[in-house]
DNA sequence: AAGTAGTTCAGGAAATTTGGTTGAACTGGT
DNA sequence: ACCAGTTCAACCAAATTTCCTGAACTACTT
């Protein structure tokens, strides 16, 4: 029977776990609201979670030197989203992660998973596989980045993430496919420039 | 002569210290921008720094657990604002700040005002008059919480607060003084509910 | 030299959000 | 039954954000 325990669902969709073992997993996570506009991550702080969105949408983004800001990556509902590179190595994160609409999150604190770890193989799988998926998901991307232009990779999110394109701002989709925002509006709007 | 360095000048006003300390003094600060709605500090993350407005308004808030949000503080120029609790036990925030409007502050991190204190006694003196007024002002916020009503609140804040009252939104200033928006919506337009 | 893919800048329209007001019904204490 | 104050819902105006569009520009190909 499906419990209406989001993260022991997750958990079980991934590794054969009991019933207790779903529920002592989901016991490490804490459940959080976040505000609109909320950061969850900033820069210079070390990430203490990682973060299950239960309900609303998160938007990751680093700022460069000039201002300029590119998404690194969108969550949705039953999507992971954090530094990993602040998390997983305990030091100070370059990204900030905001919500773009009033939220609600189960984080689990970098001490709490690495328990969860060593308590009992299982999870240690887990992890391993969220994060090869993490992984295979980004090789994706750079390759899309590689070898597609602005329109193909429009084109190609909206059929992969069609729920997300309907949730994100416009600036966030286009800092994402790496094009501004006036070239997507272009694309959407199909009129490309052209002297009449 | 009076300087145009306004930390130096603030610290001049409240112990005697040559040109030269107050110079050190200052030079511990950094002069940050911040833009209206932006957060300096943010519930969970430790807050690094105390901050002196040298233009613009704050407001410090808590949200409790059903999403009801109280103003603790707000901060114009040449006020301080942070969230003490977390700042001076350097544990996590439990306070958003965030700027009203674009504004500037100076900001000292927790390192630097430890090395402060311990160089120079009279600024360890400064400190600890800060500390004394802001415990003050809190107790006689206290006081008139706890024996004024929600009009009178109001019609002390205003003539002690002028300024602030001009430039804080009033959903800020009721939840500072303790009443719903609407409440003080009714106040100022004087027209209470009556049945006609 | 001309086309392609995309950027920058600026103005403006459209959509959404924010901040504030009001009426009406309700609550808890006296 | 009254007082001080809250809650809820609707409504409005103003501010802000988001998006769109034209025009001029860059850098690479061909």
């Amino acid at each position: 029977m499906p419990e209406d325990n989001p993260i022991a669902n997750y958990l079980k969709r991934h590794v054969p776990v009991s019933d207790e073992e779903a529920a002592q997993f989901s016991a490490a996570f804490r459940e959080v609201k976040i505000r609109k506009r909320q950061f969850i991550v900033q820069p210079e702080f070390i990430v203490k979670n990682r973060n299950y969105v239960l309900k609303g949408a998160f938007r990751a983004y680093v700022v460069d030197d000039k201002g300029q800001d590119s998404t690194i990556a969108f969550a949705i509902e039953d999507w992971w989203i954090t530094d990993y590179n602040s998390y997983i190595l305990q030091k100070p994160a370059t990204m900030f992660v905001v919500a773009l609409e009033d939220s609600i999150i189960l984080e689990i604190s970098h001490e709490k998973e690495q328990a969860l770890k060593k308590a009992n193989h299982l999870y240690e799988t887990f992890f391993r596989i969220r994060a090869e998926r993490t992984a295979a998901f980004m090789q994706q991307r750079i390759i899309s980045n590689l070898t597609q232009n602005a329109e193909e990779r429009y084109y190609q999110f909206i059929e992969k993430y069609p729920q997300i394109v309907q949730r994100v701002p416009q600036y966030a989709l286009a800092s994402y496919l790496g094009m501004t925002t006036e070239f997507l509006s272009r694309i959407r709007n199909k009129r490309m420039t052209k002297n009449s």
